[in-house]
DNA sequence: ACCTTAGCCATACATATGTATGGTATTATT
DNA sequence: AATAATACCATACATATGTATGGCTAAGGT
């Protein structure tokens, strides 16, 4: 059914999916003629033709901005999962996605927050397992208790989070890892964010 | 800054998130006029233009659909809470919301999907504890093993599916609860939906 | 050479959409 | 009684938006 897209297809295929999932509004056609420097809003609507006779979007006649992904019938949309990070014993943190999570609809980013998928258990009495994602924001200010994502040495760690004078204790939420202590002046450690939430997707058998 | 919203001006907010959040894409002038039964657009348009003064909606002018919410910069948009569900022993399932959950914006439902606070602990081998959120399909077919919402005389149960020849079987994944078993024919049962995600804020302290 | 496909532009058109303005009725407040 | 705020309607207008049609070029297959 579905046949293979073209270079320009995809090309606006992906703003298409970029303006949807991540700004949350489909665009017009003079504003995607507009991005793609366009000088025509017909030249776009070409695209648009085609890219739906293959079966990759949904148009409503004469309605403005009425473009649907088809991939939202599955309910599942790709969204990239920054690293690894380790609940137990500390992991390299890659510079690019490594993974793709199947996060389903309901998983729209929050603005400049990112997901990590957790490795280990040791937030286990925390109700965070391996394979869970966390939902990361970066622009909040940790508070004694809160669990968050630092790096440490150039490893990506999730632990439960507290200021002490000196320095700052990391602690797992397992008594089999024992608490990190780092200086605060300790130049290689960098608090990334502080978990706002969990989703766990029920595709895979759970446990 | 924000003064308090008219009645008629909060339903209208509320289509607009509903919109905005559920359907994922802002209406239409025509649209709202349309679904409050407005013979006019410019109804509509006074009242979004009381809902702006009021600090609630951005809007950009001239353009179509181009209604943005305010709240979107608190990352965390209210959703209601249908009802508890028992992990463990059954619960009456409430007929209104009862509850509403911040729920961030990295949670948009997925059409007509809907949210279920679990009580109890009897899925906590599952990794489902109460108070977590439960993402509910009710347009998926039940496949054996998967975790599922139903009604079981009037009361609402969350449980593992096993379908067997002539009965259903729900089972906990805590050896302290014991299996239920209905037969097909059992009037007062009804499977609600599939679990499809699990859902928990860290705002309050985990665990 | 011929045809198809992709990619782009220009023009023209219908209407969907937002906007401005003025009017009426109801209710509450002063 | 006067005033203001809310809620709704009708009409008129400008333009944003989607659509239809034709034409032009480059690349590739037959």
């Amino acid at each position: 059914m579905k046949t293979e897209l073209t270079e320009t297809q995809k090309k606006i295929l992906d703003f298409l999916i970029e303006q949807i999932k991540g700004k949350g509004i489909p665009p017009t056609l003079a504003d995607i003629a507009n991005y793609f420097g366009y000088s025509n809003r017909a030249t776009v609507q070409q695209h648009l033709k085609a890219i739906e006779k293959k079966g990759y979007i949904r148009k409503s006649p004469k309605l403005s901005r009425a473009i649907e992904l088809t991939l939202e019938d599955k309910f599942f949309v790709p969204k990239p999962v920054l690293g690894e990070v380790a609940a137990g014993n500390p992991l390299t943190i890659y510079p690019d996605a490594i993974d793709t999570v199947e996060l389903p609809t309901i998983a729209r980013m929050p603005k400049d927050s990112f997901l990590l998928r957790v490795k280990g258990d040791s937030l286990k009495d925390a109700y965070i397992f391996g394979g869970d994602i966390v939902i990361v924001n970066p622009n909040l200010e940790p508070k004694n208790g809160q669990i968050v994502v630092a790096i440490l040495d150039d490893a990506a760690v999730v632990k439960r989070f507290y200021k002490k004078k000196n320095e700052i204790e990391l602690v797992s939420e397992n008594p089999d890892y024992k608490t990190i202590a780092i200086d605060k002046k300790y130049p290689s450690f960098k608090i990334v964010g502080i978990v706002v939430g969990v989703y766990r997707s029920m595709n895979k058998k759970a446990g």
